[in-house]
DNA sequence: AATGAATGAGCGTTCATTCAT
DNA sequence: TATGAATGAACGCTCATTCAT
């Protein structure tokens, strides 16, 4: 008595609807997140920016937090194919170039920005948290290895702080920049930044 | 039918008697915000923390939000203080020395470290974000002063953007410090990584 | 626009089939009702273990209550069932016999024992209650007309209460009884206390 | 600065006017479970009933399963009491009136009946029905006790599936009175069916 | 003035029911 | 006809706020 739907477009169709579905939540999600803040992201408000009733929310998402978490692992997953893409294409890049492809593959990549990040630290689920963690932690190994990479250039020698610094100075550049330098000059200014501390001027 | 207090000392010992609850709750809404996050500071939770009833809050604040205003305005005052005193007596200080002496001000006169800042920043509220910013820009007013005084020694020509830059890459720094890093390198840490930027090496 | 199916073989076919769905369906919620409780017989629980879709209940019940008044109709025909089996059989049967015949009937013909009648009286709805009574009333009356055929033999003279009286010790017994008891001992011991009660030892 | 009220008479008042409220939600919890039923008994329908708000039931129980807890445990406290009460006056009681005794203080003592009972049978609540099967249990114990007592006079010679026998004939008696009959004839009525059951006429 | 029990709007979540496919 | 994603009312529960004491 138990079938699957015998026509396999129908199902096709559906696989595609529930798709939608899902990145129409994550999406308004995400703006929510950006421009009101964790606390005014509640399902309800989800759901009403998303057009979708709350309901269908908990047709994809065991809970609220599960929306934060698939909100996340989109963001690092483009952000690890930004960084993918690149380590490939360039083992011989130099610092200055890896180090601008990087900030790029965060602006382009990084659909929110970091914004999106601070506000989910603030989530209260724990699983979330360790979530978020996990990201920074990959960020940071990717960046300390590019610095390994490029050891001879540098003028500083603790690697481990050296990537906290440049990561959290770039972070804090990037969190409080407004719209208009975000677009314009951000790439350009924390690469300054960030190469006068390891290579100096 | 109630009369005011006849008796002068009476009054100063009640104004005194006010000025000390309300103390004691926004001592007890910043230990609770920075050891357990702006989720767990509810009213009851702070009345709690500071011996008093929830009542006593309202009495002294028109609402929780006014809790968190007053508490930033509390530590806001106590940076100015830093920086005034620092300001008088240093015009002639060197640059290294007088962006040193800011950073251990804000080290020392944030008594909460920048933890209470992070979760200040979630308040809901408009009001509460807009004290946030303002003491943001009077820290931008004051640095870019500073920057000012020095303008020949500096590598950098905008100054705005430069104050900008410095300011943030150091609140990202300190906002993701481990307590034990901030406590330690943190000062070190960000003065090298802002003269770099400004002075070269 | 669409014509009835013309032929009847067809017709015959669709009839078996929604039958057979509708004894799934039944089956599938007299299996969790008992097993699980009403708690969990949700409609997407009945239509996963019928393997059909909620769709479907809908499509042959009005709403959920329905299924749970198809299911006491259809118990309470298989009871009704074995009364008339016996009745027809036995007119001439002792007091003993035909109520042993009856407890038997309630034994082997409630096919999920007990346990499924308990659960249904939760039911919120007014009219699946209703259902629930007249059922009990239609055995009320079966058994005061077997108390009448032997009125002779009894010590008690009120034959409603007498009535009320077996009838409701019994379902005390039943609906208590372990699934062990129930299925060993139960008849012989209610049994035992009806015909102390109805003609002493 | 935290001080207990200093006037004892307002801390009397204070746990006067809790327990009262206390009190009246249980009434009102009751009052629904028994002529509603466990669905109809949602917290906000309790608050009404109650004439208080659902936030005053949070302040007195942790969860509403521990609102249908404290009902058991009150409705077991009053019967404990009525049997404890029987139990001093009447070691020397006959077997019939301390029988008699007992239904009359399951009349009197049980406010609402067994249909509470019933009720909570249905909860979700593991820990709730557990409190269900101890006051069970308890019941049957002092049944049990009371038959050892009198083990001579009886005909029956299994005490335990005696006392089961006569508890839920007893049950299934009292659960499906109506309201005239339980008040007027039950307990005689039970009674008989009792006595013949274990000493015969 | 201080208290904390009472309030109720609003949260996250469930699930009977509908309807486009 | 059968499907199951979508819906939204209603649930249990929290907590900022009020007010009788």
């Amino acid at each position: 008595m138990a079938s699957p739907p015998a026509n396999p477009q129908r199902r096709q169709a559906k696989q595609t609807r529930a798709r939608e579905t899902v990145r129409v939540i994550l999406d308004a999600a995400a703006k929510i997140l950006v421009t009101e803040g964790y606390h005014a992201c509640t399902t309800q408000r989800i759901a009403k920016a998303a057009g979708v009733s709350v309901g269908s929310i908990y047709q994809y998402f065991g809970n609220r937090d599960q929306v934060f978490e698939a909100l996340i692992e989109r963001e690092v997953a483009t952000l690890d194919q930004s960084f993918a893409l690149q380590q490939a294409a360039g083992a011989h890049l130099s610092l200055e170039d890896a180090l601008r492809a990087m900030l790029q593959a965060g602006v382009q990549g990084w659909s929110y920005g970091p914004v999106l990040y601070r506000q989910l630290e603030f989530a209260a689920s724990q699983v979330l948290r360790s979530h978020v963690d996990q990201a920074k932690a990959r960020l940071h190994a990717h960046t300390r290895q590019l610095l390994e990479l490029h050891r001879d250039e540098l003028r500083v020698s603790e690697l481990d702080l050296a990537t906290f610094v440049i990561i959290n100075a770039t972070v804090g550049l990037s969190t409080n920049a407004s719209q208009e330098l975000f677009e314009h000059q951000y790439v350009d200014v924390a690469l300054e930044l960030i190469l006068c501390y390891l290579v100096g001027v």
